[in-house]
DNA sequence: TTGACTAAACGACAAATGTAGAATATTATT
DNA sequence: AATAATATTCTACATTTGTCGTTTAGTCAA
């Protein structure tokens, strides 16, 4: 076989999803890409004040997972995510989708309209996202 | 002291959140309360084919946290559910929210519209919920 | 009263998650 | 070359989650 990088843990991800820490992680990755470990830990040092190796153990796990990439440089290694934002963001959505509304997201909408108290700009931008401007 | 029953171990459950196999229970006990364990473990037969074990050592756990409550009846113990479904979906979409959207609603519908193939009738509903709000 | 059944109570265990200390290896500096 | 600074590796550990098997204790019908 030819030379070849290491496999993701995970063949078929069906459904993206991250962990809270994973979460933390991710968000300082995607706005820094590519970075060293120690780069994320600084950016989070004052919100959650981590230790190196907390991050750092995160990290590679989660390149274990195929969640970030390595890319080393001498003695450094540059991780950047090897899963786009969006593609998080739907697997987010989804598992709560499917935990709390089976799937449906009609009940999930009227949810949303009922209980999560929209400021009158969210359902102006809703509507027109939604195309109401139905003038 | 008086009589006390067991207190919870959360006091102030800041944010409820369910863990995946809690859901799935949790469900079922919304549909069948006042219900005993092995009603159910028959009612996941198929879909889980849980022992009777695994479904009580989790409900076990789940009055623990004060999900879950038990009213006993000679031998048998009556499970009701502590916490509203709303409550429990509120749990689940926030968390999702402050995960993948920083807690914004904004980007998040955003993300609804133009990501998750919304159907005519999801429109269709959005448009109405969102516009019988106003006159 | 004695089984045959149920349910409840316990104890276990592996894997995943959240955190971190210590030991090493590298690199950069006097 | 000897040190100080950094990163990387390794190991560890408490909790939580997902799953059960076993043992014990009530209940009920023969």
């Amino acid at each position: 076989m030819s030379t070849q990088a290491e496999k993701p843990k995970t063949p078929h991800p069906v459904s993206l999803e991250l962990t809270e820490v994973e979460w933390t992680i991710m968000k300082v990755v995607w706005d820094n890409q590519p970075c060293a470990a120690g780069t994320v830990q600084d950016a989070l040092a004052e919100e959650k004040g981590w230790a190196y190796s907390t991050v750092k153990t995160t990290m590679d796990r989660m390149v274990q997972k195929g969640l970030l990439e390595i890319k080393k440089i001498r003695n450094l290694q540059l991780f950047s995510s090897a899963i786009s934002k969006s593609s998080a963001r739907k697997g987010e959505f989804q598992k709560m989708l499917s935990r709390a509304f089976d799937g449906a997201l009609g009940p999930m909408m009227q949810y949303l309209v009922e209980n999560e108290k929209l400021t009158d700009d969210d359902i102006k931008q809703l509507r027109q996202l939604v195309g109401k401007t139905k003038k």
